[in-house]
DNA sequence: CGGGGTATTGAGCCCAATCAAACTATGTGG
DNA sequence: CCACATAGTTTGATTGGGCTCAATACCCCG
């Protein structure tokens, strides 16, 4: 199986074969293996290197004093786990994984080496982080707009494309090793409510999940309960792959018209 | 007064006079009024320039198909409209003006050749980025697990932090431009609530509001009802300007304990 | 086969939404 | 400089989506 990353950059940005064949000894020149519920990264480290995941998954997630905790994002294999490209100095975040699953690790310098004599690797990596902060306004308008039905049914859409990028989705089906507890964190909702909505979801035969195993009957009629427009995953430049014919419809067609400051809601 | 931006970017990583001046350069050159409740930018649009604001403030929002929206950040003086640095094509959401104000437009090429050939400038702005991206996630957490009236609170601290980096507070004061209602959609409020919010601030005396000018009295008090850790900010390497002493306290501690992945909330 | 984590169900409550109306600035044109 | 228009703020009454608490059922795994 390929490696995620590389297929993921791959998908926007074309890679030269020596662009791909660093990339690839990059990542598997120190390669670890880390088990469910561990902390990756916590809050104040200062990561001094690069690490993609290559199998498995993770979450960024933050805590208040009081013991309440969010999801921030979901880590995917072919995602970094650092906030980014070392700039910034302390984490303000934790990463825990949620499976078992691969680390790779690329040490600043050769990562340094890496984008500064190959500037298509350095875009792709570049493009990469900001498609992390589309998702994340993307999930700052779920949870300030959507109600509680729209929230999941717009998260299960996201990683389905999302997964669906590197290769690990089958037909309509995918893998979700995550508890419901973990997906209540991420919508902001109780695990209990949560639960609820996924029955709701289930009853609407929107969704099957049976074991570990998410299948999505009719992905388009999802998307649309969840108001899900894929523009923001960037995707690609222009069509295929899961760039859907509705994607185009789905725009809010919102110009600078007069209509563009309203009051309240 | 300074440009906002220089002053901001100078504030965690040291520029030369040299690069201070082509900073300067670029974002005098190409200047351009705009007034309030303009959109500079809609999605769907693909920025060919970068355009800092020199002042006044706008917002990044986003709207559902039905008409629900969100403001999903505030832009102030010294920052970016662009989501960030042209690799990215098409913009997933729109920049509307909150204020009149005033924009640079720092050509693709002219920024090209300034990032490529002053790193510390390049470095600043990859920054820069990755600040807004904490933000984003702050926001997230916020919405996920803050009630109104903690959401409220973090919102003033945050704006009130960022707007004193750029020099725009006096004392315990800073200009407030925005309606109750951007502020309801920035945090997922209606306007209705969010007034109730402000009232119960200003019974208790954390918060001043008269006109457009905000005073916050106390603002370590603001910041401990709201759960306001000032780490995502980033607002410097080590101690001086905002990073006050209970910020290390602040902080969760929390590093790979048994508890770090309980069940529900 | 027992047990801990996970999922499900039920009943009641509360925070924030909704609807509706009044009140207060802030303009703007006559 | 007033009168009207418009945007913004404030207040009240009511509703409802999602939370809480609590108990039960399930399922994988050692």
């Amino acid at each position: 199986m390929a490696n995620p990353l590389i297929r993921k950059l791959q998908q926007v940005i074309r890679l030269s074969a020596d662009d791909q064949r660093l990339l690839e000894q990059a990542t598997s020149e120190r390669v670890t293996r880390f088990g469910q519920r561990e902390d990756l990264m916590s809050e104040g480290d200062e990561p001094r290197e690069i690490h993609p995941i290559l199998s498995g998954w993770a979450c960024r997630y933050k805590q208040l004093e009081d013991g309440r905790r969010a999801v921030l994002a979901f880590l995917l294999p072919g995602d970094l786990c650092d906030p980014s490209p070392l700039v910034l100095g302390e984490m303000d975040h934790s990463v825990g994984t949620l499976t078992s699953g691969t680390l790779a690790a690329i040490p600043r310098a050769v990562f340094e080496e890496l984008t500064f004599h190959h500037p298509r690797v350095a875009q792709a990596l570049w493009r990469e982080a900001l498609v992390q902060a589309a998702i994340q306004r993307e999930w700052t308008l779920s949870l300030g707009q959507r109600n509680a039905y729209e929230r999941l049914c717009h998260l299960l859409c996201e990683l389905f494309l999302r997964l669906r990028i590197v290769g690990l989705t089958q037909g309509p089906s995918c893998e979700l090793p995550v508890t419901q507890a973990k997906l209540a964190e991420a919508t902001g909702l109780t695990g209990v409510h949560l639960n609820r909505m996924l029955q709701e979801l289930r009853a609407a035969n929107l969704v099957v999940l049976k074991g570990k195993t998410l299948t999505i009957p009719d992905l388009p009629a999802l998307m649309a309960v969840a108001l899900f427009s894929p523009n923001y995953l960037h995707l690609t430049r222009e069509g295929s792959a899961g760039e859907s014919h509705e994607a185009a419809a789905h725009r809010v067609s919102n110009h600078r018209s007069d209509s563009a400051h309203p009051g309240g809601r």
